[in-house]
This record gives C-alpha cells, structure tokens and sequence, in this order.
RNA sequence: GCCGCCGUAGCUCAGUGGUAGAGCGCGCCCUUGGUAAGGGCGAGGUCGAAAGUUCGAUUCUUUCCGGCGGCACCA
C-alpha cells in the first residue's frame, strides 16, 4: 500500500504495488508516453519495476540529463543486439553511455568497416520498429555465469565475477538478446531516439594495455532527430576551428616527419606566439618573478639525483658526448635548484620566485602527438617559488589571482580548480605528504574558485592543483598547474639560512598558467576560431586600394599604421576591391582599411572590421589613433 | 606503443591494370573595378617509400613511413 510521493510535494496511495508506469500514467497520458525510468528515492528504476513501499519518486524523462543518459545506454544496448544479430560470433563486454552518445566494446577476429557500421545501424532502425520488450530479470550468480559461459561470452562471465557478492546479478532481454546489466533500462525498443553511428576504434579490454584490444563502435545518441542534427551540426563547426587546419590557412605553422612533434613556426604564427610570450613576461614581471635561462642539455647523473632519471627515463631524449649521457630537459626545476643554490639564501630572500620560458623535450609515444596539443619540443611559461612551509598559503593566492588575471585578458571566464593528492607511485614520506596536501588545500580555501577533489592524480613528488579552463565552444582544458613539492629540494639539496641563523629546507612551488606556449596557442587558435583579438592577431591591419590611383596614398595610411606599432600590410594588387575584401576576411584579418580617390582626397579611411558588414568613414588620424589603442591590449588597459 | 581507416598538384578532392583530372591557389596578359570570388592563357604531379605479382602497377599483394580517429601514456 505505497504512498508515493511527487516532485511537487503533493502524495498519492495506491492499494497495490504499482509500477512507474502506472504512475505516470495517473498523473497524465502524455508523461506516460513521455516517461523512460522513473527516480525511486533518488536511485533509477525500470517504469515496469513494482514499488512495494512508500517512496517520493520522480519520473524521469529525456528532457531531463538522467533520462537522456538510460536513453544513451538504451542505445548501446541496442547496437549489441544488432551486432549480434549480424555476426554472432562476436562476444560482447561493456557499453556504457558516455558524453553526447555511448559506445560498446566488443570481441571478434574480424575487423569492423565502415560498411558494417552501415549494416548495423540499419540494423539498429529495424530493432526500434519491432518494438521489443525489454524486461529486467534477476538471477542467480551461478546460473548467468554457466548461462554467459555457454553463449561462449566469457568477458561477461568474468564481468560476473568481479561483482560484489552482495549484489543482486541483474539481465536485461530484449528480443532474443539478453544481456548483463545493472539497468535501468526503457520500457522498449520504440522508445529509443535519434542516433548514429560515429566510429571505430581499439580499446583495450578493463583499460589495460597488457591485456587484449577490443573493438570500440561509438556512437552518438539524442531524444529527437533535430537534437541529433544540432549535435553533428557542432561537430561539424568545431572541425572547422581545429587550430590543424587554421594553422595551415592562416599559415600559422607546419609539422613534419624530420622533427615528428616539434613545431616549424612560421611569421604570423610565431609573431602570435611572440605577442603572448611578451604579454606574459611583462605580467611576471609585475608579479615579483625573476627571469632565468637554465641548459637544455644536462648530465644524467642530476637527473638521477633529482628522480627523473628512474621514473621517466623513457620519456627522455638523451645523446652521449665525452663518454657522458646527457638528456635534453623534459623540464626545468632541477636546473632551477642548482641557480638557487649558488651562494648562500637566507630567508630575506623568500619567497624568491624564479621564472623562465623553459624550453623542454619528451619523447611522447607516437601515438599521442596530436598538432599543438601533444608535442615532444615545447616551451613552458614555468617558474619555481622557494619559500617557507608559512608562505605556502599566500603565494598560493597570489598565483590563483595572477592566473585569473591571465585567462580573463585571453578571453577566458570560467576556470575550475581540481585537487589532485598523492598518486601509487611516488617519492617522498607519507608525513611529508600530509603536510603538502594540508598546505594546498588550505591556501585553495580563501580563492574562492570551485574545487574538485581528484584523488591519486598528483605528481610522484607531490600534491597538486590544476587550472581547467572552458573554451568558447565549452571544451574544458587544463592548463594553469601549482605543486608543492618538499622532495626536490631535499634530493637536490637546497637550503637557506633562516632568522635562527640554522640551514632550513625551502619548499618549492612548481608553478605554470599556460602550461606549453605550443599547446596553449592551439587552445587560443579554436577558442577564436583564428579570428583574435586585435592585440592578438598577427596579421592587424590590411590597407587595400580601389584603384591603383591611390597606391601612393596608401603608402602613406601604411607607414602611420607601422609608425603607430601596428603590423599592417598594404593590398596594392590589380584585384577588385570586393575581392580583396573578401579574401582578407577570409584570413581573417581584423581591419581592413579600404582607400580610394575620396579617401586619399579628403585624409579618410575606410575602415571594415572583421565580422562586421558595414564599413566607416575616419579621418586617418582617428582610424589609427583607435586601432592603436585597440591594439595595445590589456596591458594597456591594466595600467 | 596498440587497433582501425587513410596517403593522387601548395590546399580540397575526383579517377584508372595501359605512366592522370577538377576547383581554389600560383605566374603572365586583359580589365582601374567602391566592400565576401571580373575574364583569358599558362606552369605545376617519379599518384607516401620499397619489394612482389604482371607483358605492363598510381591502381592488386606485402612490408615500412607518415597522417587521422580512438585506446594506453601524459613529470
């Protein structure tokens, strides 16, 4: 006799066990048509699932983000059914919903084509039209373990095992599929929405790489078709902001097999990249850092002094000379230390917050370079901060406002902080940890940024916090890192001399906000879509003329463009100005200043904006003086 | 590194067991045109590399290299 209480407040009795079906039906047939699962005390339920007690309830539909997830996995489920049916000799393993769709791993010999992924999702259509039941049932362990092993699918048997003893042992059918699931599942087939089928891949079985590559089919799955459209419509724009393809129109830079994951920059990609370097090298200046310039190159044996050599000595590029190993740095902080141990530190000198735009080497694993994103040569605006245990926490909150600051002037608002503690494999005593894990935390307190807890993530000498930025498109990045560290500088051997005139252990902050400049410039590229901010943009300025009549005229608009620090080109082509618009735009230069016999007439430009359709007319001096401004960026703006 | 797909002109791509094509771009010529492509002509490719099958391979097979998508990795 269950009291079934609504989202709204309000109770409803019922005489007998009742189902979210019914219930939903009670409150009106459209949210029973509407319904998926229903939400029985904040856990998922099958709508078909009796309720045998009282529960406040609420029924789930594909508006809401659980609905549209089972509606996800639903899919998932469906595809493993029509793969099954099309070539039964593939054992299935798991298939869970993920971002915007789901996928499922399965085994066989053959690969899938892209023809089969056809097949299937035909296949897919045709299992929605038949409408099949798809009912829970729970059975004993014993039972779907022989039943699994029998099907000849032995991931789902080993599955079995891995559950809690405790747990009830839950399939779910559909049709003649029945597969192990912990549910909860639609009422039927029918009710699944939109989907396609996006790609295969490996993956390795329980994310292993010592066991077994599966098949990976991904999918992608929405409530309504016009949800699906929208969804490949947003890929379809993102591919268009990849910063690959920009870096190439926009002839921003190259990579190529001679120097696999190091990065050709050609003029306007490394005048962009020059233009953040500067941006950030004046902002730590501002900020109390000193700038050092520490070896590329360095012997073996600090490298094993530091740790690295042990832990990472794959990951390195080394070469031999004099009978010597040496490594090309895959990071600065040992070179670092030996700067702040020449001469005596006392603990006047902390905090002492030592910057460099570090160039450094990794030998990534091929499979992992990806454009700017994944690279083995870059630069990383990294600085150490050697200060006491007591300075820990306002550094701390002086980096987080520093780094706010930053991403606010690169057009970047909403930033996330994870926490990350200490990881299996590291250095360092478990007290020493607690102090460093205690010390972020408290300092991450008074930002006031959102903070997420990320146990096991940590660097193998210490806590740390990571910076998440979200692009335009709503991509989330990680850029900005600080990490305690209490290990390097006992390894390496730092000390200063405190006020009792005893030698103390600084500890070290390893700091960065953009992370690589490389990777960082890749993130910029697709946030703007290439189309920068005129303090950004490497090319600025476009001075096109109408006739060649005005070429000496244009001549001079150039040279007051360039004698106010503007980079500006001048379009003296023998094209019509339409198509020098056009073709400007589609670089996506931010101004283009059109002249003509009126304009070189009466001193006036021009002046088209990118994105915008109008143009205006401005006194020279009045076009220049405001690009000019415009261009000087937040700098300018913060002083 | 692992699995799959792909590799034809600077770019985007078509095509074929008998050594190749389009559009854009590039060069020259005509056009001097007022805001997202004016017209004509032309140059440009050992079809990713090597080996094999074949009378003949860019096309079929194998291996390698690289790119892409994932997976694994990411101090």
């Amino acid at each position: 006799m269950p009291d079934i209480t609504l989202p709204d407040g309000s109770t409803r009795s019922f005489d007998n066990p009742v189902s979210g079906l019914e219930i939903a039906a009670s409150i009106g047939p459209g949210l029973a048509k509407a319904a998926l699962v229903i939400s029985v005390d904040g856990e998922l339920w099958d709508l078909s699932r009796p309720i045998e007690t009282d529960a406040a309830i609420s029924i789930v539909t594909a508006k809401d983000d659980a609905g549209l997830e089972v509606l996800r996995h639903d899919t998932a489920h469906l595809m493993a059914e029509a793969v099954k049916e099309l070539y039964p000799d593939t054992q299935v393993t798991i298939g869970p919903a993920i971002e915007n769709g789901f996928y499922y791993d399965f085994a066989r010999t053959e690969p899938f084509t892209p023809d089969d992924l056809v097949a299937i999702e035909a296949r897919m259509a045709e299992i929605v039209k038949r409408d099949e039941e798809i009912t829970r049932e729970v059975w004993p362990r014993e039972k779907a373990v022989e039943f699994f092993k029998q099907a000849g699918e032995h991931y789902k048997a080993e599955i079995i095992a891995g559950i809690p003893g405790d747990e009830d042992i839950t399939l779910y059918r559909q049709g003649d599929f029945i597969d192990l699931c912990r549910g909860p599942h639609l009422p039927s087939t029918g009710r699944i929405g939109a989907f396609k089928l996006t790609k295969i891949a490996g993956a390795y079985w329980r994310g292993n790489s010592d066991n077994e590559m599966l098949q990976r089919i991904y999918g992608t799955a929405w409530a309504t078709e016009k949800d699906l459209k929208a969804y490949l419509h947003r890929l379809e724009e993102a591919e268009k902001r990849d910063h690959r393809r920009l870096g190439r129109e926009m002839n921003l830079f190259h990579l190529q097999q001679e120097a696999m994951g190091m990065v050709f920059w050609h003029p306007h990609g490394w005048r962009l990249y020059r233009t953040v370097q500067t941006y950030m090298r004046q902002r730590l200046d501002a900020a109390g850092y000193v700038e050092v310039k520490t070896p590329e190159l360095i012997d073996r044996s600090l490298w094993e002094a530091s740790g690295h050599w042990e832990k990472f000595r794959e990951h390195m590029f080394t070469t031999e000379a004099e009978e010597r190993v040496l490594a090309l740095k895959p990071m600065n902080c040992p070179g670092h230390v030996q700067i702040f141990r020449q001469g005596i530190k006392s603990y006047r000198d902390l905090p002492l917050r030592m910057a460099e735009f570090g160039a450094c080497h990794r030998y990534e694993p091929s499979g992992a370079l990806h454009g700017l994103m994944r690279v083995r040569g870059f630069v990383q605006d990294d600085a150490h901060i050697f200060c006491t245990d007591d300075q820990i926490t306002p550094e701390t909150e002086d980096f987080c406002d520093l780094l706010m600051s930053i991403y606010r002037d690169f057009g970047f608002e909403q930033v996330r902080v994870n926490f990350a503690d200490r990881p299996a494999v590291r250095v360092g005593a478990d007290d020493v940890w607690d102090r460093a894990e205690e010390a972020l935390l408290e300092a991450v307190k008074g930002t006031g940024l959102e903070v997420q807890h990320t146990p096991g993530e940590g660097a193998f000498y210490g806590p740390k916090l990571e910076f998440v930025l979200r692009d335009a498109i709503g991509r989330d990045w990680q850029c900005g890192t600080l990490q305690v560290d209490f290990v390097l500088p006992e390894r390496l051997d730092a000390t200063y001399v405190g006020e009792d005139g005893e030698r103390h252990r600084p500890v070290m902050l390893h700091r960065a906000i953009l992370g690589s400049l490389e990777r960082f410039l890749g993130i910029l590229i697709e946030h703007y879509a290439g189309r920068f901010p005129l303090w950004l943009a490497p090319r600025q300025v476009v001075v096109a003329t109408i006739t060649a009549d005005s070429d000496g005229y244009a001549g001079e608009v150039l040279a007051r463009l360039r004698a106010a620090g503007l980079n500006a080109e001048a379009d003296l082509r023998n094209e019509k100005i339409g198509y020098k618009v056009r073709e400007h735009s589609v670089a996506k230069v931010p101004a283009i200043l059109a002249v003509g016999a009126r304009e070189a007439e009466g001193e006036t430009v021009a002046m088209r904006r990118l994105g915008v359709k109008e143009q205006e007319i401005l006194a020279l001096d009045e076009a220049v003086d405001r690009l000019q401004k415009e261009a000087a960026g937040p700098l300018a703006r913060t002083t």
